[in-house]
DNA sequence: CATGAATGAGACTTCATTCAT
DNA sequence: GATGAATGAAGTCTCATTCAT
């Protein structure tokens, strides 16, 4: 799944992919990974940047010691093998996807939220475009996308629920089918943005997108 | 670009990748293969295969000698590098794109030339994942896309400019913006339908999608 | 020496590998082990099962931590190096041997003397078929038997006094090349047994050889 | 096993270790090898020594590298393995002492037989000591003791049925435990001798040997 | 055209050992 | 006593590429 689920917070914010990037860093406050050493952070930190630069392929483990500064000896410390360090990163997000699912119970109307998610999403693209370049490249890549078959489709699922909840709101007729289609055009502006065209009008298609879906009327027929 | 243009030829049917494929077989006629030896169009055909399968950087040279039944000395004598034989079979498929589009003139009514496309291209997807996979795994490895980024733009602009020219013929107001539209839902599907969900309801979506597109009605506002 | 000095007790009885184990476990009361802490006793034990299971390079000090439930440190706390626990589950045994040939003064006569020693023999062989090997693959790894070369030769010279102790008893006349004798036949046997046959018939061979000795008659020629 | 077979060739000489080392020299003539190439030749000639001198696991493919004057990856080229370079190496040793034992049909009569074993066996072991050494070595280190279960099996019961053969000659009772007794001595003394004692009187004790069995009588009981 | 031996850089990983806490 | 993070050397193996034949 090229999307990463929004979440409002309370102060009507969104969770970008710099928060997604702070689960690696001193401001993430889960318990789970507050007690992360450092060095470890520091590991899963480069190695994010590194693979969505460079594809996961052609990153070595050298490359990701030199840059975090740290020892070839240590990241097999901490972690069983490359794979594994992929296997962290993406499950991460993952768990932080799931995290603002369950958090976000939004009790707008429905349309609304929708457009709500068209900006959260385009909002995170622009900011991080290397990022969603690296969840493509996985999903693409043969060899990685073998090692994280679960986890995609464990969000893709996640993503089609919150999308099919919202569209229920409006009209359960029909509501897979406009999710698919939902789902469909956000993914697919965002490939010929990132990949495809060299200078794609975002903010075009953006504005396009967000008005169909404002005023969006279903035809029952 | 995910999308294929397709051709019809003088026959109505379509050039589908099985006819791509043919590009490195005996029954080409293009100029530029015409006097390509069988050896080298083994390796070829052979390379496409094992780098949709494995990907570009799992794929090693052995493996393509062994499967081609070649040795490595004229695979060498053949191809300057291993990249150079990704570029080849690349750039082979865009020239046939590029022959396509100057063969096809349609005359059809144009409402009925994009439910054509919708139809060819969904073809092709069904009956050839894996190279449609090898074409998104090499537009998202940083690697390979560094080595195509001109041919990826190349055949961007040419299905761009393919679909607009349709959607001028219906209204020359917001064809680009259409152009966008369509090409990211196209884009989307195949998309979902390759690399995100499990079981993809394609045949429904793709009707949904012809039937927005042999109505569609402009708004002009 | 792949030999393992037996020792008749008080009872009669005779000290199998079982109570060689127990040298590294609570009911040893030799001076120098007495003050062994827990841990160092748990660390010595797995390390001889595991390198007699896996062979010496074939064990990290990992392997050993893992299964003593023990850390790093602590290992390091105890033992100079790898080598030094080797050497210290070698010399344990070398010791164990030493304290039972000061023990062992037996009264019987000699013949029965050297089935007695057979026997016990081969009990521990069928008893402890895993420690023989780690004696046996000790000896033959370049590596460690550089180690123990010391120890090998003592323990060498250790049984075949005590054996020659025993010929000496019968004859004074070629006392020596029996005891080369009698020992190459229980190596070999051993040997044979260990590693090289898929179906050794050992309780046959040991009637035989007890036969042999339970009725020697040396001819003095 | 211990014991590489000898053969009489037709000028009564005996094959030494020095031929089986040959194996892997210019001199060979079997059409099998008679095509291997030089470097690899000296790969396996090389890692024979090695392996010998330290040990399986204590020789480096780049040790080997080093000593052979050839790169890492051409020995990758011609071997899958650091193991299959064992292997390779084993299984040469075992071809030949096949062959030999096919090529070997003596008329002699039986006792003299097993003098004639007796003297070829120790003629090698004090010529080839490192070799005898590495075999032990393999058989004991469980690693590899594993990896050539097989042709140490094919091996023992390729010299049992040769012994058992001679006994056979002199009497059909007992002629099992006869070889076994025979075996057992012979890998018992070399086991001594290789690996246990300072300074083994091997001459007296083949003398010894020799003359139990020159004049071998069997008790029928 | 065609072969495959040969190279050497560099990939992932393991491991004994040290040391601050 | 006890922990485990950290190191760095060394190990096995892969691979694109070159070149003599």
């Amino acid at each position: 799944m090229t999307i990463i689920m929004s979440k409002k917070d309370s102060h009507g914010s969104i969770i970008s992919y710099s928060k997604i990037i702070d689960i690696f860093t001193d401001r993430m406050v889960g318990f789970v990974l507050i007690s992360m050493s450092d060095k470890k952070n520091k590991v899963l930190q480069i190695a994010t940047k590194l693979f969505a630069e460079k594809g996961f392929e052609n990153t070595s483990m050298v490359n990701i010691c030199h840059e975090a500064n740290v020892s070839k000896g240590l990241i097999y410390h901490h972690f069983k093998s490359k794979e594994s360090i992929l296997i962290e990163i993406f499950t991460g997000v993952t768990n932080q996807m799931i995290e603002m699912k369950t958090a976000s119970k939004s009790s707008q109307e429905p349309k609304l939220q929708l457009v709500q998610l068209i900006e959260t999403i385009f909002s995170q693209l622009e900011h991080d475009k290397a990022f969603f370049q690296l969840n493509l490249n996985i999903m693409f890549q043969p060899s990685t996308r073998q090692i994280l078959k679960e986890q995609i489709e464990q969000r893709a699922s996640l993503l089609f629920n919150s999308v099919k909840n919202i569209f229920d709101q409006i009209s359960l007729k029909k509501s897979d089918l406009l999710s698919y289609m939902f789902i469909a055009e956000i993914d697919g502006i965002s490939l010929n943005y990132l990949s495809i065209f060299n200078e794609y009008p975002l903010d075009m298609v953006k504005e396009e997108l967000i008005n169909k879906y404002k005023y969006l009327r279903i035809n029952n027929d």
